[in-house]
DNA sequence: CTTGTGTTTTGATATGGATCAAAGGTAGCT
DNA sequence: AGCTACCTTTGATCCATATCAAAACACAAG
């Protein structure tokens, strides 16, 4: 903990690198920020886009605290986003992967409100927050989709609000590997193998359980013929299975 | 039940009064969604907010799967949101009092996400989003503030998830009336003492608990003589104590 | 390869809150 | 006022998950 810390602090502000980032050459860019856009108007948000970041497994993109001046739109890699609290506990309260956005959290107060970690290896492009909002003004398709992405991360926090207010462990897992396996199916990944990128205590504070009800869970499903699990590794077996579980909160 | 549902039939459309609203003699001014504009800004969005609607206690705002094209400010009342399963359970994600802003969660899907329940007799401004839209793009000041409220629902959110995902009942009661103490008193009414609009079970439906045990939470913390509870009124007599609890979900 | 550290699994036990049950209170309606 | 429907409180019991404990496993460093 000590250790990765310190390489933290060493870190975090050498892995910044300019590099004239290209939207409208991304792979991403149907599922990123200028989804919608014509090419023109992607010509046009290039100067926007101008600062590419990779962070390191285990460091921080931002943390709780940080003054807000930019949205990051990951272009490969695996984020947590956690906050901390005064006793010291931690919440995972969201799992980031390429081509979403992660920094909305910060435009309320001006200060970032939660800490985004890598669990692996990654790259964001920075996205200056007043530049964004100079665009937005100019090209309507972009204030919209921006708005979009906004309201989606409200209606995925009242997702994740249902889950941990009303879900049994199972279903909780149940439904945050169909969440997982959806979005990895939206982005050309398979739906059905995939490896975990965190582990079971990180999972567990995402779905309010402790990492051995996690691993149980996890056994119980195996056992049941709907997955299987092999450390990090996922393999789903029975996708409609897997639903009815999710789908079945009552019984 | 069948008669509420009724009676929200036979009165949703009818309720709808065409009244130019002056958000220049708004005492919510300061609150709402034209917070920190100057004067002459305030008169060009007049044009922007131009229905009023009046909703009856027990009468919907918006319902989940409602075509969305607005965004609703309360001027006066109290209202729930709720989201419904497929197997008929429901979970309430929120409350939301005068000045604040309903509706944000439409925007990603062009369809509401929830429920919006009048918990009792309410009046809203309309404000059409395309409206909104245009508007935001001509007044950098409504543009920012209308960014920072669905910022500050992300966050709302996400601290929802912490109550519920790691503090025990005390704890969530306790932070529940915190919450609500300075939202009251941010808005000129007494933070210590308060009329409930909700019942024990649409708490416990926000707070992930049975309706029993809200109850007893309640009983617990008068009679560790930190609240006075009798029925819907609440009076908060050491909210230091009240604190305390929230704060110390590690003991 | 060995050692150390962190992660995962599984078992045993404890407990906070759910569930079941019943009585009392309150408000709206006639 | 009296009736009815709903809401709230409190008690008794049960159960899903937390907690405690220990072993197996995986991965990184030397």
């Amino acid at each position: 903990m000590a250790t990765s810390e310190l390489a933290r602090q060493q870190n975090t502000h050498l892995v910044l690198t300019e590099l004239k980032a290209a939207c409208a050459d991304c792979n991403l860019r149907e599922l990123c920020l200028p989804a919608g856009l014509t090419n023109e108007e992607l010509d046009q948000i290039e100067s926007m886009v101008n600062v590419r970041r990779k962070i390191r497994r285990g460091d921080t993109l931002y943390r709780s605290g940080d003054p807000f001046d930019a949205v990051y739109a990951i272009r490969s890699g695996f984020f947590k986003s956690r906050v901390t609290y005064e006793d010291g506990r931690d919440q995972v309260t969201g799992f980031s992967m390429v081509g979403e956005i992660l920094g909305m959290d910060g435009i309320g107060q001006g200060t970032h409100h939660c800490d985004a970690v890598a669990l692996e290896d990654s790259e964001v492009c920075s996205i200056p927050y007043v530049r964004l909002e100079e665009m937005s003004r100019e090209i309507n398709g972009l204030q919209r989709h921006f708005h979009r992405l906004m309201s989606r991360e409200i209606v995925r926090e009242s997702g994740v609000m249902m889950l941990l207010g009303v879900m049994r462990a199972e279903e909780r897992i149940a439904a945050f590997l169909l969440n997982l396996s959806q979005r990895l199916n939206a982005r050309g990944y398979s739906p059905l193998e995939f490896h975990l990128r965190m582990t079971r205590e990180e999972i567990g504070s995402y779905l309010g359980l402790q990492l051995e009800t996690v691993s149980r869970a996890f056994s119980k499903l195996h056992k049941d013929g709907l997955i299987e699990v092999e450390q990090k590794f996922v393999r789903i077996c029975n996708i409609e299975g897997l639903k009815k579980i999710y789908a079945h909160h009552v019984n």
